[in-house]
DNA sequence: CGCACGGTTGAGAAGGCTCAAGGCGCGTGG
DNA sequence: CCACGCGCCTTGAGCCTTCTCAACCGTGCG
């Protein structure tokens, strides 16, 4: 998931927190923004009970939340850590009346969230959970750069990937070991590198 | 859903589509954008097996695709019928670089878009058919006014809903059984109308 | 009048979840 | 330097929700 790539004042006030820490809470009044400078941050809403959806993930230069509004739409917490420049809420705004790129640069990313948003929609509501980790890999894979058989971020746990998917660790444990004895991926420590790209992406298309 | 209040010129070539007429489809170049006159249309991605995820419903007002873009991100459908002003593309360009608030209207739009896109997908990915439904006639039911009693739009079929929520009309069906047994809801023809919407709320958060 | 379509209901199957146990790696402290 | 403990991951057994397949019903339309 990638951001508004806004022209963010650099002197605001530089934070970092460490991991697990919850910097941003799910309705709560917006009143700064998060300017990722380094590592990594989850995005999630959660239910009272407990259960979690990882809404998406922010990396460098990512904006959170991504679009002006009166209240956190999420929560977002540190991965391993991660370093934020805080941007109170009224110097967004004020870019975005007077800088005239401004607007549209937020416009132009907010429509990039949208359209991945509606494959989500689509994975969440259609997909079986095999499909679901096998599209969830491809993404990972391409997003690391242009060499597909790049690993997963190994910044990522099981429970990070289930959360994000709709599904348990169990499931995903369960699919990943599937996967390796198919010669699909192979595993190293929590790092997945992908073997077969063709066929993963076989998978994401067809039901088994 | 609803989507862009852009100042559309009104002079673009109005056209009528009939019940389950497709007048947009995913992934084919973004050449028109269509501003929704009367009528309604839902808003769908679809796998090559079939399978359907509706992502939206496009009412009076609403524009398609809400966003620039280079190719449909979604396909749109009538309902019972829809009348629609196409404006080409460069158009839309034209205004968003033009009138300073076209651009930040939209943003404006995406961003409502982007919450509830959000929700969905905490819905799609965490919760019980039976809290899907609940949350969904809460929805419906305060989107056709201030009272909250008022019936589901008919034109909505069960194979709508299903797509909506992520379930089959099978599921849906039973559950309004149910819901119809809890006397939480009365049905007529298709209409559906909340009896008590506290209990259905209720449902919504806490899982039984 | 009969057919087609949407909705309802039932029986059975299955995919994914829950609960539970066990393993592995790593950090910590003796 | 090694032993221990903790957190994360894996694997198994059984269950539950939801899906699939199928029959039946009502309604509207030709």
């Amino acid at each position: 998931m990638s951001f508004a790539q806004l022209p963010i004042p650099t002197d605001g006030l530089k934070r970092s927190f460490s991991e697990r820490q919850e910097f941003m809470t799910e309705n709560t009044p917006a009143s700064m923004h998060f300017h990722v400078v380094s590592g990594g941050a989850r995005l999630f809403k959660s239910l009272p009970d407990g259960r979690r959806q990882i809404i998406g993930f922010a990396h460098r230069g990512d904006v959170l939340p991504a679009y002006p509004c009166a209240r956190y739409p999420y929560s977002a917490e540190a991965m391993r850590g991660v370093q934020v420049t805080c941007v109170p809420t009224p110097v967004i705004h004020h870019l975005h009346d007077t800088s005239p790129g401004a607007c549209a640069a937020s416009l132009q990313s907010a429509c990039h969230l949208l359209v991945g948003m509606h494959s989500r929609l689509l994975m969440l509501g259609r997909q079986t959970a095999r499909e679901r980790l096998a599209a969830f890999l491809i993404g990972q894979g391409t997003r690391m750069g242009t060499h597909e058989l790049w690993p997963v971020d190994p910044a990522l746990s099981r429970a990070d990937i289930a959360d994000f998917l709709g599904l348990t660790t169990e499931t995903v444990s369960r699919l990943l070991s599937t996967f390796h004895r198919e010669k699909l991926i192979s595993r190293e420590r929590r790092a997945i590198h992908i073997l077969d790209p063709d066929r993963l992406r076989a998978i994401v298309a067809t039901p088994e």
